[in-house]
DNA sequence: TTCCCGATTTACT
DNA sequence: GTAAATCGGGAAA
């Protein structure tokens, strides 16, 4: 089994590189007694009051976004499109709003529990990558919503583990996905990918 | 109180 | 390739 995260990891205040690091651990929640789990293959970091695509810019506190100034470390979850709730872990002390993005992970436990709250079965035979590889998707098969807003990412129901070290070569970074809005910042490359092949090779499937 | 539109997914043409 | 689904945050009025 692997080790939680500390919440060191979370009090650095720096996203962009907790995003890069975050890609090979494992996320897990633990709903309703039951367990889930997948390896974090994209991320992307949002960096607080500076940045234009960040909730929090310009130091913007709401209902929604206070989360982001307290202590890094919780569930920054939110509602997109009045469908989707995505999944953000905080980054950064007191009063530095910064959080990363989990876009996809790769599913290890739990896969059949993942599939019922997917496709109301668990008999889908699409490729198992299918089932979280979208920031949406894996919320959903991870069984998260707005309780989960503000929850501590070192509780029993949600909580991230060491899991792979992936080489930095098997990282790739890109733009952030869908704000174009903005301006100077939509360049930025500040999400990063892992192929789901390399995971595959490292745990041996 | 009204109005706009989004850090998406899925099912169409 | 385009569009529908569907809620609520937050800015404007």
């Amino acid at each position: 089994m692997g080790k939680k995260l500390p919440r060191n990891f979370y009090l650095q205040n720096d996203a962009v590189d907790a995003a890069k690091k975050l890609i090979g651990k494992e996320i897990f929640t633990r709903i309703n007694g039951e367990t889930t789990s997948g390896i974090i293959t994209e991320t992307e970091a949002y960096l607080g009051e500076i940045d234009k695509a960040c909730h929090a810019y310009g130091g913007k506190k709401t209902d929604r976004t206070e989360i982001l100034f307290e202590k890094g470390g919780k569930a920054y979850v939110y509602l997109v499109y009045g469908l989707h709730y995505l999944l953000n872990a905080t980054i950064g002390e007191k009063e530095n709003p910064q959080c990363v993005l989990i876009r996809s992970i790769f599913p290890t436990k739990g896969i059949d529990i993942m599939k019922w709250r997917r496709y109301g079965s668990d008999e889908n035979k699409d490729e198992i990558t299918k089932l979280t590889n979208g920031p949406a998707k894996l919320t959903q098969a991870l069984g998260i919503d707005k309780k989960l807003y503000g929850q501590s990412l070192l509780s029993r129901k949600i909580w991230i583990e060491e899991r792979l070290q992936i080489p930095e070569n098997d990282i790739v970074s890109s733009p952030r996905v869908g704000i174009d809005y903005a301006e100077e910042f939509k360049g930025k490359e500040w999400r990063f990918v892992v192929e789901d092949n390399k995971i595959e090779e490292m745990i041996g499937k």
